[in-house]
DNA sequence: TCATTAAATGAAG
DNA sequence: CTTCATTTAATGA
């Protein structure tokens, strides 16, 4: 199964329509909820993590994002604000491209346009799916359909062999659940044959 | 080696 | 499932 790469755009491209580099340390705020979308983000190296904090201060991520992909990009169609935090995971850098530069862009590269509107299919997709999964009560159903997202992400299909390089924090953060119902429910799963576990790397 | 951070465990609710 | 406390392992200065 092939996957889409959602979104990578020739950086020459990128460049052509005045995008510029742009490099951000560890733990540096890319943009903040309640921000005005004003740029299309592709990572060059790098991760980042896209949150929030709930009520009681909470975080949940989102997504989180590495090299070759782009994100803040689903609301440049439209006027509205981010919802979310950008966040470096590690020290990342990335090109950007004003939001008028890159909707100039698409219009006159129908082929990318069209990439693009597959690349949000996509993503709404596995929204959908994450949705469900997320909405079980089983911490292995929300843990197998995080896995499961991020295999489909990630090419290259082995059996239990995708490496998952997240912590088992950054995993409960993900999933809503505790690190310690991660830790054991993870544990449980390699008991059953769902992965393995190699030197504490998860290996899906 | 010391300090920090992630992972793992046990006990209780 | 969560919280709290404690222990063990891994990483880096």
């Amino acid at each position: 199964m092939k996957t889409i790469s959602c979104m990578n755009i020739d950086p020459e491209i990128l460049y052509k329509f005045g995008a510029e580099n742009k490099s951000y340390n560890q733990d540096e705020i890319i943009y903040r909820e309640g921000d005005h979308a004003a740029f299309y983000y592709q990572i060059i190296k790098g991760k980042i993590k896209l949150n929030s904090y709930n009520e009681e201060g909470k975080e949940f991520i989102h997504n989180i994002i590495g090299e070759k992909q782009s994100f803040g990009d689903s609301l440049l169609f439209i006027e509205k604000f981010y919802v979310m935090n950008a966040i470096c995971l590690t020290a990342t850098e990335m090109i950007r491209l004003p939001k008028n530069n890159f909707l100039e862009l698409l219009q006159n590269n129908p082929q990318i346009s069209l990439e693009m509107n597959a690349c949000l299919s996509q993503r709404l997709y596995f929204k959908a799916i994450m949705l469900q999964n997320m909405s079980s009560q089983n911490p292995a159903v929300r843990l197998e359909g995080l896995l499961n997202y991020l295999k489909s992400y990630h090419d290259g299909d082995c059996e239990q062999c995708f490496p998952v390089e997240l912590t088992r924090q950054q995993i409960a953060n993900l999933t809503g659940l505790r690190v310690e119902t991660v830790i054991r429910t993870l544990k449980k799963m390699e008991k059953e044959g769902k992965l393995k576990i190699k030197d504490r790397k998860i290996l899906y």
